[in-house]
DNA sequence: AATGAATGAGGATTCATTCAT
DNA sequence: CATGAATGAATCCTCATTCAT
């Protein structure tokens, strides 16, 4: 049931973890306990879903961003991907910032792993095809950095803002980050 | 009383955050429940006390290190900093992994903030008296930019190293990551 | 539905009584749980089924038996008598120690007391047919003395026997009991 | 807590099985589920502790007959058994029905079992002391037959001597059985 | 007649917290 | 000060039963 899932992730944002009783997740989603226990087999089982459903949709931005980007050159790739990244950031925020919690102790890293080892691949992938345009350098290596650099600068801006930055300047983030991952694989 | 704190954190590490009761946790410290509930209010008072003994312990590290990098040129002080951030995230990294989990949820993220502020500041000083040395810059930019890349990187190294990295490249990383931020300021 | 009762029957068995579900029943069976409250209005009807199914094949044994016997003297008699009970325990062993514990609390200790009446009948018919062969004795005290003797022992040894005597010894314990119950009613 | 098995006792006893919830039994032993848990670990817990005061309580009996029994013949001897063993069935008929029904499917066959060879053993024992009195006979094999037919009697003289006999016979009873079992002795 | 999704009361168990001693 | 027995609300999950299709 879809409505499950949507019903799970609500509850994520609005009222956290601890609030999120199967028995309360069922009732916002308009269904029984029973119901939800014909379709997710437990609790961990529906946030796995809801961790999935969330990390498919970043992942359709940035495979597609990818696609678009495998034949620019370094800089307007960069600038792209980054702008992506924050993008992706933006799709649920909030939703975002709980699953981050609660991946790692709801035994869920192994299926996120797999969204990051994707993502490296992606990125060691282009950077081995534009060789040319850097300077020599390990493209495991590279990747790891760029992607750190670019998701944490994303993952902090979209998260932190109001916190950490004067707000709306998602632009000049994006001039900085690509000037620094670039003048980094250059 | 410091056993409690020192037992928090020692089943957190040990057993996660699930198995951290307050019983279990008074158990471990050799005291009775209540004991515990003597010294501190609630659950969430001890694990902010863990928290807290956690980032002064960091930030011991990081204030000794912006003292002794105040006056260095940016591309040692940007080394030394880096280096820093790796040993930081070394002090107890399976404390600093379930914390970072544990602080969201636990609504101890304003005193992690004050953390936060307080590492930008220190970078931000840095940066400003030593503005000559870089590009002209908007040096509150510049600092979340710095502290988002070194951080990120330092945290996936240590954290996550083993599946994304060829181990024992600490040197290579240090040396990327500072070609990486003195380059950006430059 | 035979298919049902069979089910109900194996699953009892297998797995016990508490995983027999009404929904698990009607899988194992291959029809929905719908069309099993089509043919029994409940749960325990179920069950009821399979306790009639079971013991009507123990009766039929033991009304045979009753026939081959009716004139044979009573040392024969017994002797077959005692054969049978521990054939009849032997039908479906596994079967028959469950069924033992949840006849009581099913609620159809009725049903099957009118077995138990009806083989206290079948003794006590013998006896009278045959008093002349044996001392003069109340016929309702002797049918209740032979037949908790005899079920017992064809029981404990059935379902025992690996705990508590050699095996192999059927044809001893035949001849014991047969030596037991002949003694008393002589 | 004695409070907490007396109460599931009681509960058994009165409400059956089903409905000893471990709630419930809080409840009537006048404690909060909590405290429940904190004297037994799990509600097969309660029950086996239930199993075993009963069993205990049984036992006192029997080990005391047959210490008093020792030396007496087997005629006598026999008689004393058969009255203890229908006097311990009176101890608590209603607790001893249910814990029958119980005990095969919670798991505490073993410590019944013992309790079992215990019997067979003292059996056995006084046997072997008197085998002068007797006819030659394998011991253990006249054990189960001696114990298998009292037991079988008690049980169904106290547990169901409403429906299937004349009441008030326990003299009669106490008779025949030792007729039946010396005889068989001997 | 058959299906199987939906129901929801109920059960075992945990744990932060209190308070009489 | 310290103790730890007692509390009971809250949690996850099961299962007999119903009923619209």
């Amino acid at each position: 049931m879809d409505a499950l899932v949507e019903a799970t992730a609500r509850i994520l944002v609005k009222e956290g973890f601890e609030k999120a009783s199967t028995n309360r997740i069922a009732e916002i989603a308009g269904v029984s306990v029973g119901s939800l226990y014909q379709y997710f087999p437990s609790k961990e089982a529906l946030v796995a879903a809801v961790i999935d459903r969330h990390n498919e949709a970043i992942m359709n931005f940035v495979r597609a961003a990818f696609a678009e980007v495998a034949d620019l050159p370094i800089e307007k790739a960069v600038r792209r991907l980054v702008t992506v990244a924050i993008e992706a950031h933006h799709i649920d925020p909030n939703l975002h910032r709980v699953l981050a919690e609660q991946i790692p102790r709801s035994g869920h890293l192994a299926e996120v792993e797999a969204y990051s080892h994707e993502i490296h691949a992606l990125v060691r992938t282009y950077l081995e095809r534009h060789r040319k345009e850097m300077r020599k350098l390990d493209p495991a290596l590279a990747a790891f950095m760029c992607v750190s650099t670019i998701e944490a600068i994303a993952h902090n801006t979209v998260l932190n803002s109001a916190e950490m930055l004067p707000e709306k300047m998602v632009k000049v983030l994006v001039d900085e980050t690509t000037r620094m991952v670039v003048g980094y694989l250059r």
